[in-house]
DNA sequence: AATGCCGGGTG
DNA sequence: CACCCGGCATT
């Protein structure tokens, strides 16, 4: 032992400790940490899975809740996903859907509302709810009429199948016990409307009306993915797995933007405008944005849109190019959704929020991003970058500095750098590989060690001299 | 085998 | 506390 002292000692040396430092705060170390209990692998819950077990804290509740349930049944076993997940991702994915849900219904409200008396609403909204649950079903009709419509658009032609039908048939909708759960569905599901302005029936909840500030923050960056190829829609195969979530996601933004898109030139036009621009979106109780998040490892990119995301992941970490359009859904599996309460309503719930606040670094952040969606990881950045070059300040959270163990000498050495060069986004390297290289590298940062060696030991920062955590080179 | 760092020991 | 290091988890 003493002889391995001693040798260290004496490499150390000269130098002792030449680290004064300023306030080291010995504990504030660990900072980092949480991430290697935390870091779910990038599986994200499968849509199945997510379907699977919702969460009911989202301010969407009860219908939501109810639907869930059904669905579960229903739908899919399959869930095999055993998801690790710290519940706020988990609740990324459900919400997609659930929003989805109900924006539908919303729109289809509205929509209806105009049109038909109480009982036919009733009817819609039952019937949508089977289409959800069902996918199955669903896709097989939407086949039939047109698949190469978005799947929005689908549902679209879906309702006005319904309403007509509705009309057609009589009143009477107390056919089959089915219907009873449709209909407390339907009744939640009015609840829930009762923000639309026709409905008279139930009771209003003043709760959320509040500013559709909803998507329009969130919003913005369409940048990415204004490409306005809209992942899911197009390869409409994506959603053979009966797993709708990805495509719902999607489907929840499409409102605000619908980029280009064919079906414009559909007959739909006033549907659309129902759909889309209607005034009735900003009623929306709830108000949320839903985001997506990068889990590649050290990125933590977030976008507003699943095909965003999916574009980046794909091009960025999948390292494939040519096909920005196409996915076979691997992406799924590297990015997460979570959902921003921008108002925020009771519930609120900190969804997501668990993200960041409490740890800090390495979940990439902090919802309050939500308004400017690209900031995050620069994405460009880490492109050109290399692994070790970047000297650029990147990541926020990067920054935070090694206040803990020291943190300061700054030496020359990494001065030179920029100091904070920790990144490792080593991972860029191999993007092709891609496969399922999940798991986060753990050594990939370069850490004092490695960079200044053991002879220079002196340069380390404290915690990597004292065996901790490293704080100059944060993952 | 090399690293990274937690948990715990020592002064 | 500051400083170290055994030893385990990861690569």
């Amino acid at each position: 032992m003493q002889a391995r002292r001693l040798a260290k000692r004496s490499s150390l040396g000269s130098r002792r400790r030449s680290v004064p430092l300023a306030a080291p705060a010995p504990d504030g170390g660990r900072a980092p940490k949480p991430e290697s209990g935390c870091w779910r692998p990038p599986r994200r819950e499968g849509s199945a899975a997510a379907l699977e077990e919702e969460e009911d804290e989202d301010v969407v509740v009860e219908v939501e809740e109810e639907e869930d349930e059904e669905e579960g049944g229903l739908g899919s076993p399959p869930a095999p996903l055993p998801i690790p997940a710290k519940g706020s991702l988990k609740a990324g994915s459900i919400k997609r859907e659930m929003t989805f849900t109900t924006f539908q219904q919303d729109d289809l409200k509205s929509d209806i509302s105009q049109k038909l008396p109480d009982q036919q609403f009733l009817l819609l909204a039952m019937r949508e709810e089977d289409l959800k649950t069902a996918d199955t079903k669903k896709t097989n009709r939407i086949h039939e009429h047109e698949k190469e419509n978005t799947r929005s658009v689908c549902l679209l032609e879906q309702k006005r199948k319904v309403v007509s039908s509705n009309i057609d048939v009589p009143p009477a909708r107390k056919s089959s016990e089915e219907l009873d759960m449709d209909k407390v569905t339907a009744a939640m599901v009015l609840t829930s409307l009762s923000t639309s302005p026709l409905v008279h029936s139930p009771p209003v909840r003043p709760n959320e009306s509040l500013n559709g500030s909803w998507k329009e923050g969130g919003f913005v960056p369409s940048s990415t993915s204004s490409s306005g190829y809209w992942s899911w829609s197009a390869p409409s195969d994506q959603s053979n797995p009966s797993t709708p979530s990805p495509p719902l996601s999607a489907d929840s933004f499409k409102p605000f933007r619908m980029p280009s898109q064919p079906d414009d030139s559909i007959d739909e036009a006033e549907t659309s405008n129902l759909l889309f621009d209607e005034p009735i979106p900003r009623k929306r109780k709830n108000s949320m944005k839903v985001m997506f998040k990068c889990l590649w490892k050290n990125c933590g990119k977030v976008l507003s849109t699943a095909a965003g995301i999916q574009k980046h992941i794909r091009t960025i970490h999948l390292g494939r190019v040519g096909e920005s359009d196409y996915s076979d859904g691997e992406e799924d599996f590297y990015y997460t959704e979570i959902r921003l309460n921008t108002d925020s309503v009771a519930d609120g719930l900190s969804s997501l929020s668990p993200v960041s606040p409490s740890l800090g670094s390495p979940p990439p952040f902090p919802t309050q991003d939500a308004n400017r969606p690209e900031t995050s990881c620069a994405k460009t950045e880490t492109k050109l970058m290399t692994p070790l070059s970047r000297s650029a300040p990147t990541n926020l959270y990067l920054v935070h500095t090694d206040h803990a163990y020291q943190v300061s000498p700054t030496h020359n050495r990494p001065a030179g750098t920029g100091e904070s060069k920790q990144q490792t986004h080593t991972v860029l390297s191999s993007p092709p590989r891609v496969s399922f290289g999940l798991r986060k590298p753990r050594g990939e940062g370069k850490k004092c060690r490695k960079v200044y060696g053991m002879e220079n030991r002196d340069m380390w920062c404290t915690a990597c001299r004292w065996k901790k955590a490293c704080q100059r080179f944060v993952d």
